[in-house]
DNA sequence: CTGATATCAGCATAACTGACATCG
DNA sequence: CCGATGTCAGTTATGCTGATATCA
């Protein structure tokens, strides 16, 4: 029935840091599958979530607090616009700068993407017990803290 | 002194799936780096340690094990042939087939990719002492095991 | 003038797909 | 005819860079 796999090379199974990108291929793949589904993208989830958390904000802050780059930042508050889940007005204050605001619509469907991104990740840490599911969050959430762009 | 970003929304903070890519990029960036020093790749050293364990393979083969797509394979084991890492001969035995088998040369640079790899790896896993690293690879093992394409 | 902001254009890499001639 | 193999061409996504006009 399965593909049925030849063994791997031990080096490459001792190698954490293959064994990293393997299992985030597959986190990514099914995490962009899920908000597939429902028309959305990990960026737009990110954007909801900190707008959410933090309230209306420029696309500088956005960017420094998601990590996504300015450049890119730009076309996903478009797509967030076009269906009404952000409102982008100018700053009055900085006329440099825009005002990200979180819409009604937008806060639910970031309550809506809660629930998806729940779903994939629970099939992706199936395997893993509760234990093992918090000592993975803890671990990566030390060897991600502190390490800028 | 460092960028002192602002900080993160909780709900990405708690993402293991988001944890998971960032902790990724930077792994991979690392390696990537320290293998470009010395003029190699990833691939590289998947093919030549699974030549190395297994010995001589056919393409197929070594996709098999590897994870490489056949149709990128094609252009890693030119790339290493061009360096006399490997060496690519037809199958008499199938005439669809090459066999790639690994040189003496070939040997000698899996050793050296072994202390760059192991060299990035620390980098990386820095921050994690000597049983976490344990933790870590043990967890990653679980959610890439038994996961094809 | 310096520096920040939003925006646009584009690059490099990597994962991935499809097609095809050759051969078992 | 079916299926596997090596090869080629090409797509898509994404992390990232550089340049520019506007404004504090």
């Amino acid at each position: 029935m399965t593909a049925d796999n030849p063994a791997t090379a031990v080096r490459l199974l001792r190698l954490r840091t293959r064994l990293l990108s393997l299992a985030s291929i597959h986190s990514d793949r099914r995490v962009n599958e899920a908000l597939g589904e429902v028309g959305a993208r990990k960026w737009h989830y990110a954007v909801l979530a900190t707008l959410e958390e933090f309230g209306p904000a420029s696309q500088a802050d956005l960017s420094d607090r998601t990590r996504i780059y300015r450049s890119d930042l730009v076309n996903v508050i478009t797509e967030l616009a076009a269906q009404d889940l952000v409102e982008r007005s100018p700053n009055p204050a900085d006329r440099r700068q825009n005002v990200i605001s979180l819409t009604g619509k937008g806060t639910d469907r970031l309550l809506e993407l809660d629930k998806v991104l729940r779903g994939a990740e629970e099939d992706f840490l199936a395997p893993l017990d509760a234990g093992q599911r918090e000592q993975l969050g803890e671990l990566l959430a030390i060897l991600t803290r502190d390490r800028g762009h």
